[in-house]
DNA sequence: CTCCGGAATTGGTCTGACAACTTTGAGGCT
DNA sequence: AGCCTCAAAGTTGTCAGACCAATTCCGGAG
């Protein structure tokens, strides 16, 4: 809140910094906004906090996500009880089902040339390997921005995120979910069909065979 | 994250405090864990940026929400203007809609009732006043906890919040979203008839009113 | 009892130093 | 030339001590 924020907000803003690029280092901050090292510190942790930023020991502070003096930050807290999995299943049905209708409504040739090419990797890691985890995670990236509506990548993507840390799911069944791969083409034609009906019913699809293999892990 | 912000994680849940509560002061942690203060302040910040806590200066640092080690935290970045709006609604949309289908499949006669209480309340204020702001939110809550889902509540109820504190709605259109109004006793008839496809819909024609006097507002 | 003022408390910032880690590049080897 | 090794430089992470600014607390004056 203090004005060493908004003074950093706007000195990244008004450099023309990509998501990825080196943010300068703390230490040259420091003299170019007349600030202790531990105000640059304490803004970059705050900014860590929001997800726009990470810093890597030894290497230096990246941008992740392109800010404004603009940008409003909600964060959203959430807890996750016993049936964790199964509560925040429901509510990314919520979020997929309305991402997946938004992208059959706007995605324009661009965005469906973009999924089709995440569907077919996928497929073809599938049916290479049996089980196709971060390429299926693409494909769905690529409905969420086809959305034209950047909150839904934000929060289904810290959501997975966050789910798979809490419950530590490095131990997974290989073939999770695999009996969904053949609704991924649907719900992909549903889209360039311009369908939002269709690309609803799909996503429920998809999601229902997740919901009834998380059902059978957790037992 | 560093072993440090784990330490005071716990620290702070072992000890009960409730919202509203003073941490101890800075100085006080850093002997505490054996940490440096501006190990202890940069966490401190974390925090703040995800509004669990809040500092005032000269007098201490607040607790404003309770956390436990399960809590995940989805810091959202939106554009503030006219896509913002418009952005929150589409997400609100998509996990109303999942909210009431899930109520309308699950909602006992206790839920129920709650709801019709809150339904009556809101209509009798409408009739009197012309508009029911508050009375409409509580209906509309009953609704998320009727969901069986206690992240729907969380999730809405904090994403209404900030929209109408960051974007100022003091002096909204005392008519706002008033037609909607005969659509919530349709909701409510939709739930106690455990029919899900028709809560889905209802809410829908309520957020698509809500939707087009957002649209006629920020004109 | 109220009111006032100074002392104690507390968060905010600056400075300097060192540790841990990563990146870089020069030099030597094959 | 190409590759490897390793030391030096650069960067974040942490600690320590000091001072400033705002608030709170408490005892004395009225």
């Amino acid at each position: 809140m203090s004005g060493a924020m908004q003074a950093i907000a706007e000195y990244i803003g008004h450099s023309n910094l990509q998501p990825g690029d080196c943010l300068p280092p703390e230490r040259e901050l420091m003299g170019e906004l007349s600030v202790g090292r531990s105000t640059i510190r304490e803004v970059i942790r705050h900014w860590q906090a929001l997800g726009v930023v990470e810093s890597r020991r030894g290497s230096g502070t990246y941008l992740l996500r392109r800010i404004s003096p603009e940008t409003m930050h909600l964060p959203l807290a959430v807890d996750s009880g016993q049936n964790g999995l199964l509560q925040m299943l429901e509510v990314r049905r919520g979020l997929e089902v309305e991402a997946s209708a938004l992208a059959a409504m706007r995605a324009g040739a661009a965005d469906l040339e973009r999924i089709e090419s995440k569907l077919l990797i996928m497929e073809a890691v599938h049916r290479e390997k049996g089980c196709a985890g971060p390429e299926d995670l693409a494909f769905h990236l690529s409905i969420y921005d086809a959305s034209g509506n950047p909150i839904f990548n934000q929060l289904l993507s810290q959501m997975r995120e966050s789910v798979q840390t809490l419950f530590g799911m490095s131990r997974v069944r290989v073939d999770f979910a695999a009996r969904s791969f053949p609704f991924h083409r649907e719900l992909f034609e549903a889209i360039a069909a311009k369908d939002p009906d269709a690309a609803r019913f799909k996503t429920l699809s998809i999601l229902a065979i997740v919901e009834e293999d998380i059902k059978d892990m957790i037992r």
